[in-house]
DNA sequence: ATAAATTAATTAAACGATTGATTAATTTAA
DNA sequence: TTAAATTAATCAATCGTTTAATTAATTTAT
C-alpha cells in the first residue's frame, strides 16, 4: 500500500481518545471512567493512552489545554463591529450561550474541575484561559457607563458572575433545568427553542440591570 | 459499668462517618475518596461503613437524604411574615445566600451530583427536595405581579435559575470567584464582606429585573 | 441484685476484582 | 531496513467489601 495511513491514523487515534475522554469525563467525571472503558469506547488499545499522553491524567490535561475554547478572539471581534455598548453586551450573551450550549459536556467538565480541590494545575490552566475574557467584557460594560447608558454603581464582577452563573446553571444540570421548566425530555436543554428563551431572559434581565433609569424612560416612557 | 455508652457511641460513629463523607466527597468527589481514606479521616474502622450503611454508595445516599436542608419550611415562614412581595423575594435571596454559604462543601456535592449522569437515584432525591421550594418562590413572584409591582412578562423559571445560578457560581467555584474579584485568599468567598456584597448585587439586579417601569419611576423619579 | 445469655458494636486481616501502567512482541508505514 | 504504531498479556497497587474473632452493652433468668 502506498497511501500514507501512518500520519493520518496517528492523529485519528490520538484525537479519538481526546474526543471520547471529553465525552465520558464530562458525563461521569474523571475518576469514574476507567482507562479500559475509555479505550474501549474510543476503539483504541489501552496502551495508547500512555503512548500518546503518558498517563490518564496526561490525557486529561492535554484535552483541557487543546480543546479549551479560545473565546477571547471572538470577544474582541465584537469590539470591532459597530454598535452601542449594549449591542456588545448582547453579542457577548449570544456568544456564550452558543459556545456553552454547543459544547455542554465539555463545559460540564471544566466547571466541575473548578469546583474540585483535586488538580490545582488544571484549575490554573482553565482560569488563565477565562481571565482574559473577563477583561474584554468589563471594557464593554465600562464603555456603556462612560457614555451614560449604564448605571454608574454597578457591581461589574458580580454582574459577569450572574451571566455565567445563569447559563452554567441551565446547561450543566439538565435534570435540574427540565424539572424547573416542567419539560419531559432532557434533550430540551439542547434545543433551539430553549436557547432562544435563555438568550431572551438574559438580555431582558441585563437590560433592566445595566441601563440607567433615564435610558429606560427614554425607550419605554411610562403612561 | 452502668452508663449507656452503646447508643451514644453508635450515633457518634455513624454521624462521624456522614460528616467526614460530606466534607471529603464535597472537596474531591465521590469516586476520588477511597473507603480507607474516609474511614481514617473519620477515625473509624473501615468495616463500619458496611455495618452502618451497607456500602460506600449507601453512605452517600444516606448522607444526601439525611443532611439535605429542609428549606421549604423556612421559605413558607417568609409568607407568614408581613411585607410586600419584594420583601419576600428579598428574604428568599437572604435565605439562600445564608444556606449555601453556610454549607458550601455540601452544596458543591449536591450540584456536582446533578451535573453527573452516574446515579439517577440520587438526582431524584435531590430534585424532589428542591422542587417544592420553587413553587413557593413562584408564588411570591406571582403575588408581586398581581398587585402590579412586578412586570407581567417575566420568565419566572429562568429568573429563579438566575438567582440560584449566581449564588452557585460564586460559592461552588471559589477559585473562579477570587480570580474574578482579584482576591488572594480563597477564604474570602466564605467571608461576611463577600456575603453582603453578593446579597446586595442580587437584590439590586432583581429589583431592576422584577419591578415595572412605573414602580421604578415612583421610587426613583427621573430628574 | 447478680450471673449468664444474648445482642450490638468494633476490630484486624484478608477477599477477589479492578485500577492505571508497563512490558515485550508484532504490525504497519516510510 | 528502520522507526513508529499497535497489540495482548501482565504488573503491582489499590479498590470496595467481607470475614471471623473480640469487646462492649443489654436482656434475661435466677
Amino acid at each position: 500500500m502506498f497511501n500514507k495511513k501512518k500520519k493520518i491514523e496517528t492523529v485519528d487515534k490520538r484525537e479519538q481518545l481526546m474526543k471520547t475522554a471529553s465525552q465520558l469525563f464530562g458525563e461521569k467525571g474523571f475518576e469514574a471512567v476507567s482507562t479500559r472503558e475509555l479505550a474501549k469506547a474510543a476503539d483504541v488499545n489501552i496502551a495508547m493512552i500512555a503512548y500518546y499522553f503518558g498517563s490518564k491524567e496526561g490525557l486529561f490535561k492535554a484535552m483541557i489545554e487543546e480543546r479549551f475554547p479560545k473565546t477571547v478572539t471572538h470577544l474582541r471581534n465584537i469590539q470591532k463591529q459597530e454598535g452601542s455598548a449594549w449591542d456588545k453586551i448582547s453579542a457577548v450573551i449570544d456568544l456564550y450561550a452558543e459556545k456553552m450550549m454547543g459544547n455542554s459536556t465539555f463545559h460540564k467538565l471544566i466547571f466541575r474541575e473548578l469546583s474540585l480541590e483535586q488538580r490545582p494545575e488544571h484549575r490554573d490552566i482553565i482560569l488563565a484561559g477565562i481571565e482574559k475574557n473577563w477583561e474584554v467584557i468589563k471594557t464593554y460594560i465600562r464603555e456603556g457607563q462612560e457614555c451614560g447608558d449604564f448605571k454608574e454603581d454597578l457591581d461589574i464582577e458580580l454582574t459577569i458572575a450572574s451571566v455565567f452563573g445563569t447559563i452554567f446553571q441551565l446547561i450543566n444540570m439538565p435534570c435540574w433545568t427540565i424539572r424547573l421548566l416542567g419539560e419531559k425530555d432532557e434533550k430540551f436543554v439542547k434545543s433551539e427553542v430553549f436557547k432562544v428563551r435563555m438568550k431572551k431572559h438574559l438580555k431582558e434581565m441585563m437590560k433592566a440591570h445595566l441601563f440607567t433609569k433615564q435610558y429606560s424612560e427614554k425607550i419605554h416612557p411610562s403612561v
